[in-house]
DNA sequence: CATGAATGAGCATTCATTCAT
DNA sequence: GATGAATGAATGCTCATTCAT
């Protein structure tokens, strides 16, 4: 009875929306035809555009995919109780995905240097969205913790996760953004607690 | 006075790497055809194989010229007398460059980035050399400071910048890389200056 | 009252080819898709196919629908009393559509033209039909206004008219059409009232 | 000594406008691909884009040159001593080409017809000079012959030619042209001379 | 009958690379 | 060595037509 239905449509706008997230993820934006979306998916050519009427349009789908998706990581980061294990966890979501890291860089950060290079376009817009999003939930944690200069403070942890990131892949060694985790835990934990830092705290 | 010969080929040559490295930084690697590098550097497209015998030598050669280049950087960052004011030099270069850093991104970041998508092939070799080598310079410099884990101290330093420079780009904002800068410099020097191990200490 | 049954399989065939045509007058027979037409009708693009098998199925439906409409135009025309008259309304008419001539041409001359280079399909006899029973009525009016060379006149009736379309279209300025018009009825007038003829005359 | 050189280049770029604009002639601009041209003349096709960026500017070249023939017509035209005799040979090339005008369409006027329906673009604009220029031609000459209204007149003669050719080529039928070529020319013959006309002349 | 989706041949265009002189 | 021209395999995209439900 709640059987199939048609949800065809969107189990296909979705696979290709996945497909071509993991395959420009490893070959890079610009290496990756719709040809080769095609065949990783499984979906005929000339049918991606029943669903996409460009190729920056898919793009665009993956950018918002990618930001649904880091939504849904950021809310479950919430299930900690305090902001500093929040951003701890953070970090450990770096620290558990080195490998992947290590071989293919940071999904966002990627993606995003790609489509930098587009100026001007939606894309580029979107690859903004993606980054100050992250940036203001850093913000917001080290804000409730009564961090004086929160944004700096989040520009930083973001920075230091988006290097180690570039460093790990370039180096081809995991074990680079495991020590790097650890010591930026390091870090959120030395942090002083609250207010009285409020005037004088050196950070 | 015994010159002349043929200059020539040197200079196209160097005008090609300069004219097409200039080039790949603004559009990216994949998005510059080598139409578009001869026409910037007056060499005529059929001429380029003379001196590259694909598209790949010649970026083996800019990654070469970029080795070369923060060889250079590095080398006239020693006139400064103490490690210190060396790492906080390099820091200072970030933030010297933050207008184009924050228009076009890091220069062997972003070429990194679309290197490393390329596996196994020389350029993705050449980017980790890249990386590498600045990481060593600052290793080296954080163990004349006497600092335990100099290498971790200096990933940790590479990817703050590496990093600062990516959301700079994609947030197009220079200040944001001047904050930072200003936040690294101020971290160099909170390093206590562990003057013990300096001359032979053992810790 | 005994009606209903399904008139909404004629209605739906009827916006199909107006719409299509409309469409196809105003964009261009190669240049007009299917898709374009589904859009503009409302009617789902899998659907047309239940009306017409082929794109050119369509096309031949809008030429049959172009001849009823002229059929149907020419039919009004003998409300006047004299040949002279009629022709005169004639040319009244594409004086009267000169916004629209000038704007996209002659809604048969512009079809015409494209379905003359499908050499051999029943679309470019269609297009033969259409041009000649246009001929053939002015060449009635002018044998009962007793001219000689009843077909010729009638040529150049329906040439000078057709060509008036064309170079007002191509000027996009309708003075231009209007200004013909007149010289065209100024041109009707000024032909002799053979009336001998009229009545069994042997000249 | 005055053999070859290396006029390929300007040769390769006419052999394409050539073939283009027969092939296009014969089988409407829609309908003809690029690799169409490609094959009728022996050019490979990804070579066409050494000559024209683009398939609109290969038609900018075709709208040229019909310009350039058409001038060259007229010219040869002005051989004749009077004005009248002037119009009359220009009536005589459209009988002198009935044949291929029956068959395929006059050039100018199938590919303009096609050109306006692409509004707003290069290709349209180019149309409506390529009329125009006609038209002025025409108007010099009933100007000259002391005519009343040239610029009209010059209308007529332009929009019956068109006209004509429209007609011919729908019916298939070189005689018709032939039959209305000599209508107009006695049209021209009936036309009254110079100055005393100007008041009160029927035209 | 209706319809959203699928299909695949075809199109304009690009570009690294090669060729002929 | 130098250079304009040539080449052809791809690439993104279109569209008439068909399919499955």
């Amino acid at each position: 009875m709640v059987v199939s239905g048609k949800p065809q449509a969107a189990d296909k706008r979705a696979r290709l929306v996945e497909g071509a997230r993991e395959l420009i993820y490893r070959q890079g934006l610009e290496r990756t035809t719709l040809a080769d979306i095609a065949a990783e998916t499984n979906v005929p050519l000339g049918n991606i555009y029943y669903y996409f009427k460009t190729k920056d349009e898919l793009v665009d789908a993956i950018v918002a995919a990618h930001a649904e998706d880091r939504d849904a990581l950021l809310a479950g980061l919430e299930r900690r109780k305090t902001p500093r294990a929040r951003l701890k966890a953070l970090i450990g979501v770096l620290d558990g995905t080195r490998d992947a890291v290590s071989r293919y860089g940071c999904q966002i950060g990627t993606l995003s240097t790609e489509l930098d290079k587009r100026c001007g376009t939606d894309a580029s817009a979107g690859s903004q969205r993606l980054s100050r999003s992250l940036i203001d939930w850093a913000e917001r944690h080290f804000r409730e913790m009564g961090q004086p200069d929160p944004r700096d403070l989040a520009v930083t942890l973001i920075a230091a996760c988006e290097g180690t990131a570039r460093l790990g892949h370039s180096l081809r060694d995991p074990s680079v953004i495991h020590r790097q985790s650890q010591r930026l835990r390091r870090w959120i934990d030395t942090l002083p607690d609250a207010a009285t830092t409020e005037h004088g705290g050196l950070a």
